[in-house]
DNA sequence: TTGTCAATTTAAAACGTTTAAGTTGTCGGT
DNA sequence: ACCGACAACTTAAACGTTTTAAATTGACAA
């Protein structure tokens, strides 16, 4: 048997009560007594059962993190630094990966409510947050990058029509005027807000927004590249493209160098995220960068905040940044002129 | 105050026994019970605390995984599929990123000893497995990838000096002999591995074994790019590389782009890992992969077996596989012949 | 001697489950 | 009518901590 607490008193003669504080509250107790129930402890190898003092002082020191799939190259970076934050301020992680069935995700929703982790933090915009601010006592819940609307818990996020808009910039003040958008999947809340930015985007600089250049990649390579192909039989095909993220932008270049189209010369890229996929190609993809590492931190931030009862922000908003790379160019016409 | 067992007991008018065996084991009590305690607790909104329930079966149906660091493109997928796989078993993971300070090594080990969790997969090479198996009552712990010499500690792994004769022989195959070797950091376990195997794979071929081939990229890009370069300026140029891993082939690949050297024309490039890292660059490069979801899979069998006191493999080897893609080809002499 | 006070220590009650052992009550067999 | 055997339920003891409230101790002043 693994020794407990009371063997520990008893090799030390002092009550387990003082045992206890000897070791997690050394003040309370005198040197001598500090000194022999250590020495107890270190020389029968004992080790405190957290889930007995989870148990007793209400707290389990752990968060759960809800993501939709970590081989997405986007999530791993974020999920580190979740993990690296909640670290330093004294909780583990638990992590899982939803996008599965809808029964997964009870499954972990479960560990929530049933009092194992102490909050959440869901990046799964389709988690269906709501379920926990419902008529159970409001859990500590906080999104991360996928706000569900309406729903009154706090979120850390990017502005994501700001990252098309950006995108767009770019390419109207390099002369582009046929902007294409390759969009991600129409049921993820970021994907549609992209799309959006990218639409109005367009609209306020004048721009002819043809619905035969918006197409949707469903976020990932496959879906990329068939859309690429459709761009490039119009009639007018574009001089430039704004992909929903970087896998989907590395996608299309491939198509693009699979025909021997120049990239940037004859057409330009964009994409979004600021993920390691973009630094891999050639040309290096131009990227709208989402910063997840500080996303992560103010989660974890926020989180613990709210399970401390303090105030917290309903709505973090994070700045992102356009990374200038090889895979964009001006147009031939603006070169010209 | 959550409704509490006693609660829903009181509600229903039974013990809390009864109301416990109606909610976790419904075969022992009479059906009108069963049913008068099910909708007692629907009706106050109980959740059963998982953490009590933990402290007396003495199980917390959690494991911890620990990995050297997750955005490094490799570990994303294993941890996926550990993951998955606990998941089915019944259990939740806990993750932990080492390779910061020895202490944040200590902090998760804690969580195994201190009961927290039921088992422990590391993946970490260094993390000092073996003080699991010292003075403690064996706690479950299963290494997976990076074995520790001489520890009793059951494994899951691949065959490294395999991953690189496959390499060696496939570029053997194609007329190459001054095939060179960009390594991993030397104090990663399977980095050396593999460096052995290149040795003595390029030995038994009759290959000249020359230590100026042999250069260490310490395992990321720029390491591997300055090997890159001294490889270049070398009087016999290799004609082929073969690399530790995928990530540092790349930007080998990278650097030869540079210089305007064409891959696969004028030299050829193996990786390893089969990451999509290789994918996304052009040429695509040959690998040799590593099954991470299967050893994913294996790992949790093999740990979950060791904590339900079954007898479990102490070295599992699962086999790697040479993925045939555009970045090698056969040397010009090989073509004229 | 007695009382007061501070400094330590302790007994015992939580925390919310599960389960071994014990108590009923019913029924069938003799 | 008595004796198991059995089913259904209950009592009470765990599991290993923390912490409140109470008890003990010793010192020191009156």
């Amino acid at each position: 048997m693994r020794p407990t607490l009371s063997d520990v008193a008893k090799l030390a003669g002092v009550s387990v009560a003082t045992a206890s504080r000897a070791l997690s509250n050394p003040d309370l107790v005198a040197d001598g007594t500090r000194r022999a129930v250590r020495d107890a402890a270190a020389s029968c190898g004992y080790k405190i059962n957290l889930v007995a003092r989870s148990l007793r002082i209400q707290r389990t020191d752990t968060l759960l993190v809800l993501a939709p799939c970590i081989d997405n190259s986007f999530y791993p970076g974020v999920v580190r630094s979740i993990e690296e934050t909640a670290q330093a301020m004294g909780y583990a992680i638990i992590v899982g990966f939803t996008m599965k069935t809808e029964k997964h995700r009870e499954a972990y929703g479960e560990l929530l409510s049933a009092g194992r982790v102490d909050g959440m933090l869901v990046m799964d915009g389709g988690s269906g947050v709501e379920r926990f601010t419902g008529p159970q006592p409001d859990l500590p819940v906080v999104q991360v990058f996928d706000r569900i609307y309406g729903s009154a818990v706090p979120v850390v996020r990017v502005d994501e029509q700001q990252v098309a808009e950006l995108a767009v910039h770019q390419l109207a003040s390099m002369g582009h005027r046929r902007i294409a958008h390759i969009s991600g999947s129409v049921d993820h809340p970021s994907a549609r807000q992209r799309r959006e930015g990218y639409t109005s985007a367009m609209a306020k600089l004048g721009l002819p927004v043809d619905d035969h250049l918006v197409r949707s990649g469903h976020g990932h390579r496959d879906g990329a590249a068939e859309a690429m192909k459709q761009l490039l039989e119009l009639p007018q095909a574009p001089t430039a493209v704004f992909c929903g993220n970087d896998s989907m932008a590395c996608a299309a270049m491939d198509v693009c160098r699979d025909r021997g189209i120049h990239v940037p010369g004859d057409i330009s890229f964009i994409g979004a995220d600021g993920t390691w996929d973009g630094q891999l190609v050639f040309p290096t993809l131009t990227t709208v960068d989402v910063p997840r590492a500080e996303a992560g931190v103010r989660a974890v931030e926020q989180l613990v905040g709210l399970i401390r009862g303090q105030a917290v922000a309903p709505d973090t908003v994070l700045p992102v940044e356009l990374k200038l790379r090889g895979s964009c160019a001006p147009t031939r016409t603006a070169v010209a002129a």
